[in-house]
DNA sequence: ATAGTGCGCGAACAGCGTTCGCATTGCAAG
DNA sequence: CTTGCAATGCGAACGCTGTTCGCGCACTAT
């Protein structure tokens, strides 16, 4: 039964060659993924790419859904990664990566106040999504079925790292005192006790900001989603960016910020 | 090569017959789709489970992948059967159908005013996705690779029968003039020209509300997607569709219309 | 030098989508 | 009623897939 995250000894000259092969095969499993999608992407193809017979790659994983797995993990942290970096990190202050440096276009200056912080979020998350759609795919398509992420797995933890992201401007913006919240998102009774993923958000998140983080993570995420897998694009083959910014101005407003200039239309 | 569709005569027992059994094919692939969901639904299981030979199948289906379509358009129109019971179709409205009939929960009244049809929409739109989770799937998962359905086909008549039927309260807002259209979102320019499913909406639906519609349907369908693939659940278990209330609530208010009543919150 | 273990491979099995050729059956024209 | 044709179903086969097993090699630690 071999185990695909920690071979026994973390150090010599095999565990080191044993972590470089790891990282190329999931490199092709990667490379692999972009060209088929999810549901495509074949064990014995990926071992090809990598020149290995179909039976060595279990050395490395124990399944086809371990795979998937692993490359669901990689891909969260490469969406936190943009993320991060919208928001107005240095690439210094990253967790190692395997990928090349994440990079967003100059669609939001990532200095500026919380709201345009929030605006450059999520057009840095619809800016992934656009440009790994098969990755966008794997995270947020149909999940394998039956399949369930273990609470303390590594999957949570990047998981974990988009919604910190994500909230990070609306936390900014309650330390500030500009975030007005409707007392009906306040309320726990409306919404149930927390789940399991509650002990994993940064502790004064979940109770007061985790009703509003979902609601705006929604409503971005709805518009990325439909224009991702084709829905938006019938009707505006163009016009998804700006739509997206139009929604998130709203949003904006809703929440009670200040909204930025609706000069903000055209890219 | 078999025509899936349209068989040569339309009338006579060997036409009944074989319509007969094409239902029953879909019947027990939708029985499979909704055990093993859209990648995991095999052509030989649905073969075992209809007393036929997988070769067999083939005089009624030229792939999986057309399979995979039929579904498709049998989730569409399933969906928009049960959005227009939920705004007030009686069942003889509809179009003759081979599944049961649609049942909504008593989740709003579905004869009030405008704002109220909005949200019983919502939730109707949320309760048909809860509750064919594997169908959501198929319809707004990962698309097929490659896949593009053709403009005149089946499959895009019944997508916009959902999107019609998502409309007609947004359009009826707007003939009673209840509606404020931000003008932001009535300018063209801003999304740029209509795409190829803009002849298929009612015409005067896509120049003015088209945008406005899909930004209403893109909030909508990101709360749903997040909680039916899983991602909702892990933090409010028991909360989304109190999530959702909320969310078309704001939505209202953001349209200018009049909120409903705050103690539609409580189921 | 030797024992042991991590590593990769070839072969194999079951299941999949799909095609081909053959039998049977229902229907329509003579 | 008979004859011929097209629609229909099936068994066998091909190439692909995920996965397992047992072998041999190479590197590692003693």
């Amino acid at each position: 039964m071999p185990d695909t995250a920690t071979p026994p000894a973390t150090s010599g000259r095999r565990a080191t060659v044993r972590r470089r092969t790891w990282l190329e095969l999931k490199a092709a499993a990667l490379e692999e993924l972009r060209e088929v999608g999810p549901s495509g992407l074949a064990l014995r193809s990926v071992a090809r790419r990598s020149g290995m017979s179909p039976a060595g790659l279990y050395r490395y994983v124990d399944s086809r859904e371990g795979l998937l797995t692993a490359l669901i993990a990689d891909g969260y942290h490469d969406l936190a990664d943009h993320l991060e970096v919208a928001l107005g990190a240095a690439p210094e202050d990253l967790p190692p990566r395997e990928r090349p440096a994440p990079s967003v276009p100059e669609i939001a200056d990532r200095h500026a106040g919380t709201p345009q912080r929030l605006v450059a979020a999520g057009l840095a998350y619809r800016w992934w999504s656009v440009t790994h759609p098969k990755e966008f795919g794997l995270l947020f398509g149909d999940p394998i079925p039956g399949y369930e992420a273990p609470v303390a797995g590594p999957t949570v933890a990047a998981m974990s790292r988009v919604g910190t992201a994500l909230a990070r401007p609306l936390l900014e913006a309650a330390d500030d005192g500009v975030l007005r919240v409707d007392p009906q998102l306040r309320a726990t009774e409306v919404l149930g006790p927390p789940g399991a993923m509650d002990p994993l958000l940064p502790p004064h998140v979940a109770p007061a900001l985790g009703p509003l983080l979902l609601l705006a993570w929604g409503r971005l995420h709805g518009q990325v989603s439909l224009e991702v897998f084709g829905h938006h694009r019938w009707l505006y083959p163009e016009g998804c960016e700006a739509l997206l910014r139009i929604d998130l101005a709203r949003t904006l407003r809703d929440l009670g910020l200040v909204a930025p200039d609706s000069g903000d239309a055209a890219p």
